[in-house]
DNA sequence: CAGCCGCCTAAGTGTTTTACTGAATGTTTC
DNA sequence: GAAACATTCAGTAAAACACTTAGGCGGCTG
């Protein structure tokens, strides 16, 4: 018999409580671990390996994509799939460059996530049919720009997320190591990509997208 | 028997899936309908009454202030319990002072999801350990900044509502036929009474006070 | 492979906003 | 009537912003 060894990584209890229980009747899967820190999961993997890791993200922290590639990396041999509760393409694009084989949104259902694991453990990648839309309606738009809300790069998203903590930019510039004039180009591209007209606009961006707390 | 006609409003299936598995082998409670929306979940209220009214949030939007004191006015019959995937604290006391009954957060265990419920159907309010620190931490150290805003005066509210807007100082000046100074100069008291750092400080000080929308 | 594009970095220049200070005028309050 | 506060405005220096150019780098494409 060869169970799936699932460890599960997700910083909200009720909810990996809530997809255990989902779980619990397919006979084929056992959940090995679950851990509600990154670092915990990591300590966890290396004493109980797994065949599938799912990770649980609930904002679409840049600090995430590192996660993604430092595990994907040093435990290849356990496909990553991630269960994102919010939905920014081009996020969840970077998680992917990042290498995790898999995606799921908050749309799924219980039978696709079983789909899923399967589908990782036997090699194979998994996309929610919601991402894949994305994808089909970016090829169909020609990159319109009607879709082109929210492509900002880790590296924006990195110092909206800092400014939107109230981080002045001689601050954002001494944390990242970089200019000052540097900081105010990205805040600039950022406010041009995402249509926005003052900084105002742009703590409320950064609050609805849940990169700051308010 | 007296079953409890459970009602819940969730985006993310996925999790309302895995609260409703978690509380599938309860005898008491019924769930009777599940929304994916408030909109839709209005209507099926209509239709169909519940006890409880259970709904998941993932971000502090304010529009979900709005939406609480819409439920709790309209179907006060069926207590409101809040589970909330972020805690802060400032936004889950409006949800309460909206006329929110109960209120978890992701830290919660089905245990409590199950005593919270049965507390609200019996007329009692449930607010999860986390929250009840926070209150207690706030009575002692007389920090929260709700009522802070009566400190404020009337015109430095105006300047404040105005800026959180996305008013620029030449437009808020404009709009109120003074100098760009005085608006300035506003700001520096609003920034000064209220013991804030940066502009950024100031957009949430107005958001968590329904100053303006998201 | 050459060319194009996006990302990251940074600077130039001019405008706007902020930080800090001071101050005139009126109202309320004790 | 003195004290406290609200409202108004300004000078000066520093910070931030808008708009532009620009080099190096990596990926994609014809």
């Amino acid at each position: 018999m060869d169970y799936i060894r699932l460890a599960i990584i997700d910083e909200q209890p009720v909810v990996s409580e809530g997809i255990i229980a989902l779980l619990s009747d397919v006979a084929e899967i056992q959940v090995v671990h679950h851990s509600r820190s990154f670092e915990h999961a990591i300590h966890q993997l290396s004493l109980q390996p797994a065949n599938v890791v799912m990770m649980m993200l609930y904002r679409p922290d840049p600090d995430h994509v590192q996660q993604v590639k430092l595990l994907s990396e040093r435990f290849s041999k356990a496909p990553l799939l991630i269960l994102s509760l919010f939905s920014i393409e081009n996020f969840i694009f970077s998680l992917i460059r990042a290498g995790a084989r898999g995606h799921l949104t908050g749309e799924t259902t219980r039978e696709e996530i079983i789909e899923a694991i399967f589908s990782l453990r036997h090699g194979y990648d998994f996309v929610s049919k919601t991402i894949s839309n994305m994808v089909l309606m970016d090829y169909l738009n020609e990159k319109g720009d009607a879709g082109a809300d929210q492509n900002l790069s880790s590296r924006e998203l990195e110092v909206l997320k800092l400014f939107a903590q109230s981080m002045t930019n001689s601050e954002i510039a001494e944390k990242l190591f970089i200019s000052i004039r540097t900081v105010e180009t990205h805040k600039n591209n950022i406010m041009r990509k995402l249509n926005l007209r003052t900084s105002v606009d742009m703590v409320k961006f950064a609050l609805r997208n849940n990169l700051t707390a308010l």
